[in-house]
This record gives structure tokens, C-alpha cells and sequence, in this order.
DNA sequence: TTGAAAGCGTTACCAT
DNA sequence: ATGGTAACGCTTTCAA
């Protein structure tokens, strides 16, 4: 410990808080085993409860202590990279405000993948590419990955990912990606809803309203190729920013395009344009039907009231079930799994 | 190069792939340098471009070959638990949903925190105690936490992430923790805006909607209090929950309540009371004002058009550096810093 | 310019 | 019943 004259940053022993950042030794199981006069064996039995090898309870005691005196958290990097594997399942976001019922739903899947003793985690991958993304998951070695959607997954990605150790890999979406498990969550089914309740109700030529958001083509292009499938729609899209300006602008010009009925992206876009609409002086629905989709609460609150299309979220225990299946049993879960319905929801706009 | 477009064919002995899930092999930095004829050394050198040592351009590329044919991916917990320290930013949610502001907010921070060469990881922490979460943090070994107050971190959790090796803990909202980086996000002020904008209209007997669900006191209370703390005010509190029935409840029992305005926890609940106020035959704002909180674009939809009280977030990059800065030196960010703001706006219905 | 070897914190096997 | 030891994948001196 002898000091150099000339280290800028001396190793002093004796001064308090150096201003130069001396990094605080973390404590380690090591330190448990000296402070409590035991191997570091027998502090890893003793902290995992280990059931095969028979420890007393004094020394028991004596490790606990040790643990807590040093406030001792094992390191997750280190066990899993001991244990070969890791229970981390991972959750891409990329924090599009995609609305309530899919924070719920993600909060149920948290909720029920911890009980089965997985880690989640999420990972905020917003405009990172589908190679960049694999790559940076993949280094964190997860068992399972949750695609949402947000990022599209090529095949190769998805073996990227697997060669890395991941056992499932869930995708939601119409199509299904080789390699992974595909989740069909069919965010078409929604537009498809839509546009048959209006053609239902005597509308035929529709327009589609997307957002010029980015980040959200994810969700409004299958919306509107669903509405696009529909047998008598006559589709045209008209996009439109969540602003009451391009709201406006576009109810202003709607005389013009002829349109006997709008389906809008959700329900917020929905609202949006139904009141410049109003605004401009044209009924609903009586000159325009309106419809949106998500089944917010707030599209009550308007008058007349939205239709809308209601998404049936498969529940959070259900997935996470799926998923466990999928990570102890890889081949069993290679075909897709239908999880999600929608439902239109008739009320006073359409 | 006749290679298949298959898989790359690992020197897997003759048996196929067995129904018992043989766990297949990840490959490592050995296995590339294997395939490239060189040292485990030589790899990581390359992979990581270090300066320090010159590598020949033929073995560079012998090297990047090899990765790329074994889709090689390097090991995070391995690199970091070597380094001794990790990158990793910790980003406790509780997935409340508490709207897209905070949601815009968030993925600025990430942003910039990848710019800054962070992994930002989200932990979903909903209805962990402190002392679990903490725990469940610190193995992580985080080299900061932004708890954005989800959840309420003691003095004691504190200290358990820092001995793990954090070098930063945020926590927002009105008190600091000893021993973290107080950042203050104030949710009283706009409670206070709030009350004092409807002081300077006239009004003094203010009910405030508090909201019924879970979750959402570490919001809403200092809402509260910011509202009570408004010299002039007469506040009492009423329960209410995101429903139109729960609306409806409170609307009806209004006029006995003797409250000439009401100050809703965000522009959602206000814009359901508002409503349900409506249709209870009572004005707004003659009979009741009504303000929120939040400035939701969907709450100048409504007529008359919503009051609000706006919060100025501090920007991502803004959090960003000043997370940086704390890494990088612990000792400098112990003070308090003030970064949010909050104005009332007012619209038509106060 | 490249290779050999040590070591990060854990746990599982094998001795005691 | 407990302790020594090897190994997980990676980076980084040090030596050739």
C-alpha cells in the first residue's frame, strides 16, 4: 500500500471521502462467508434454502446475520452466468401511447409471468432497427422475448435470438414470423369490425383515418387492411396528426371527399375528428357515421356517444402460461395461437 | 461459398434433434475464435475495436467473418460482471396509467440515456414493497435507478442500492430520501395552481376529486395537499372512480355538497364528473367550475372546453444528463433540483 | 501482432 | 454436516 508521489489520485487509507470517487467495494457472498466463519459454499446453500444438503441451524442463523449486517444482494450477472441460463423474459416497448387496456394488459403479464418466477423486463426499443434490437436483447440472454409488434422481427432476427438462448420468442401480429412463436393478436380483425358494422348500417364508402404519427404504422395498417377486406366498403384513407388543427383541416374538406362514414385509427383520433365535424356543421351521424376503436371511456363522454370496436385482450395469466409452456417445452408451442377478438360496439355515432 | 441456406450445421455428433429439448449450445467468444484461427484475446480486441492494441486488417476481417457466420452475440452478464460495474439504468414503472405526457416524457428519457451509452431497462414494480423491490433492483446491479415514485423508497432501500453498486438514485416527488439524488417533481404545485386559479375566479369552496383506484395516491395526495395549502381555499375531498357510474354518483349527491367548483386529479376524472354535472342539469361553469389536470388534447373537446393545470416536465436529455452527471460523480448531485413547473390553464369551464 | 492466464461472483460436485 | 475447487464467458494485463 505504498503510495506513489506522483499518483494524481493517491489511495490514501487515511482520508475520509475522496472527492476523486473511490468506488465503495459491493459486498460479496465471500464477505457473508468470512464475516459469519463459514465457506462460501455454505452461505449459498443457506441463502437458496438448498433441500439436498443438511445445514444446522446455528450456522443458518449466523449466515443470515452476516447477510443482512452487510446488506448482501446476491449478483444476478454472476448467477446466471454460473447457472447457464437466465429467467429473464423480455418485454420490448416502444412506449407508443397505445392506450389503457394494452398498459393493463401488460401490467396483468408482469404480474403473472413474476409469479412463475420470471424476471421481466422491459426494454425501450423506440426507432431502433430489427437487427439492432435482436442484438441488443440477445446480449442479455433471455429466455423468452415478448415481441408486441412495436419492432418487426425478420427470420434471421428471431434466430439471432434463439442461438442466444432464447426458448421462446412471442410475436403478435398477422403473420406469423419463421422461427417464432406467433401470437396472433390481429389488430386486422379490428378494422374488419368496423367496416362491416358500417356497411351494416347503410355506409359503404368509408374513410379510414391514420395517424401521422410515427411509430403507430404498426397498428393502423392491419386496421386498415381489415377495413379494406370488407366485401362492399369503398375504402379511402385520409391521414390526420392528433392535433385539433389537422382535426379541422381535414373536417373542413370532408364535404368534398364524399365520404358517408369515417373509421378512425382508435378512439382518440375518433373523438378528435367527430367534434371538428361538429364543428363544421355536419350531424352525426346523420351526414357522417363515426367510428373509432379501443372502447375508451371517454368516447362517452362525447354526444352523440362513439362507436367503437372493442379489443378482447387475452388475459395476462393466459399468455404468461403460454409463454412458461414454451420456454420448458420449445417444440411444443410452433404453431399460432388465435388470442385476440374484436367486437364492434354500436352506440350513437354510426 | 456453398453454404446452405439452412442452418449453419454445429459439429453436433449424428443425432438429430431430440424430442428431449436438447438445450442448444450459445456461442461463445472461444467458439469464433476457433472458427477463426485465433486467440479468445484477438476477439474481443476486434469486436470491441480497441485502440490500444493494432490487429492486422486480414485478421480483423478473419474475425468479423467468423462472428457474423456464428451469429455470435456477446454475453452482457459475462462482460459486465469482468468490467465489474454495468451500464445498466434502471427505470422502476408501475404501468398506472398516468398518460402521454409521462409516456413522452419516458421515451425522451431513454433516448437520451442510450445516446449517453446506458441500457435502460424498465422494471415492472407495481405492488412490490420497497424493501422487494429494492432487493430485486440491486441484483441487477444498476449503476442508477430513476424511481419516478411508484413506489416510496426508505432511507434503508437507498443504502441497500447503493452498496449493490448504484451510483445514482433519483427519486421524484415532494420529499427527498436521505442519501438519494432528490429530484423534485412537485405534484403539489399543481394542486395548488389548481386551487388558486379557482381563488382568483371566485371560488372557495372547492371539492377535489380524488381517485378510488389503487395506485394512484402517489399522485393524487400531494395533489391534494397542494390544493389544501392554497391560502383561501376550502377544500374537501370526494372519492371518485374512473366510471361513469361512480360520475354519475357524485353528481347527483353535487348540489347538497355546497361546492361551487371542483378540481378533478387529472382531465380524465374532470372530464367525467364535468359530463356527469351536465347531465345532472347543473351549468359549467355558472352552477360549478371545473378544472383538471394534465392538459389532455381530449379535454378541449368537451364544452365548455376544459380548464387545466399543464406540468412542465423537465426534458429526457435534461434528466438524462443530470443522471450522467451523478454516475460519473456521486458526490455532486446530493442537492435538490427543481425541474418541474406547472401553470393552470384556463379554457372555459372554470 | 498475437497468445496465455488471471479473475469477476456464483453454485455444484466431490472430498472431508 | 461442511469446505475446497472448478467452471460459466468475458476482458485485460503481461509475455512472447
Amino acid at each position: 500500500m505504498s503510495q506513489s508521489p506522483k499518483s494524481p489520485t493517491p489511495p490514501t487509507p487515511a482520508t475520509g471521502p475522496s472527492p476523486l470517487t473511490p468506488p465503495p467495494p459491493v459486498p460479496t457472498s465471500a464477505d457473508v462467508a468470512r464475516l459469519a466463519g463459514v465457506s462460501r459454499a455454505t452461505v449459498s446453500y443457506v441463502l437458496n434454502n438448498a433441500e439436498a444438503v443438511r445445514i444446522s441451524e446455528p450456522t443458518r442463523l449466523k449466515v443470515r446475520r452476516a447477510a443482512e449486517e452487510l446488506g448482501y444482494v446476491p449478483h444476478a450477472a454472476a448467477r446466471s452466468l454460473r447457472a447457464g441460463h437466465t429467467r429473464l423474459v423480455l418485454l420490448p416497448t416502444s412506449h407508443v401511447p397505445v392506450g389503457p387496456l394494452y398498459s393493463a394488459f401488460l401490467n396483468e403479464l408482469q404480474w403473472a409471468l413474476r409469479r412463475l418466477d420470471y424476471t421481466v423486463v422491459q426494454y425501450g426499443s423506440l426507432g431502433l432497427t430489427g437487427d439492432e434490437a435482436a442484438r441488443a436483447w440477445a446480449e442479455l440472454r433471455p429466455v423468452a422475448v415478448i415481441s408486441l409488434g412495436e419492432i418487426t422481427l425478420s427470420a434471421h432476427n428471431v434466430a439471432t435470438l434463439k442461438r442466444a438462448g432464447a426458448r421462446a420468442v412471442i410475436t403478435m401480429g398477422p403473420d406469423g414470423v419463421p422461427g417464432a412463436h406467433a401470437l396472433v393478436m390481429d389488430q386486422q380483425e379490428v378494422g374488419a369490425r368496423a367496416a362491416a358494422h358500417l356497411v351494416e348500417r347503410g355506409r359503404r364508402r368509408i374513410g379510414v383515418v391514420v395517424p401521422e404519427e410515427d411509430g403507430l404504422e404498426l397498428f393502423s395498417a392491419p386496421r386498415l387492411a381489415g377495413a379494406r377486406s370488407v366485401a362492399g366498403a369503398d375504402v379511402e384513407t385520409f391521414p390526420m396528426a392528433y392535433t385539433e388543427e389537422s382535426a379541422a383541416a381535414l373536417a373542413a374538406r370532408w364535404r368534398r371527399l364524399g365520404r358517408d362514414a369515417a373509421f378512425a385509427y382508435n378512439d382518440e383520433y375518433a373523438m378528435l375528428l367527430m367534434r371538428a365535424l361538429q364543428d363544421e356543421g355536419l350531424a352525426v351521424p346523420a351526414d357522417v357515421a363515426v367510428i373509432g376503436a379501443d372502447d375508451l371511456l371517454l368516447g362517452r363522454l362525447l354526444r352523440p356517444r362513439l362507436s367503437t370496436v372493442r379489443l378482447e385482450l387475452p388475459t395476462g395469466d393466459h399468455l404468461a402460461e403460454l409463454v412458461d409452456r414454451a420456454v420448458r417445452e420449445p417444440s411444443e408451442l410452433t404453431r399460432r395461437h388465435d388470442l385476440m377478438t374484436a367486437v364492434a360496439v354500436h352506440r350513437e355515432s354510426t
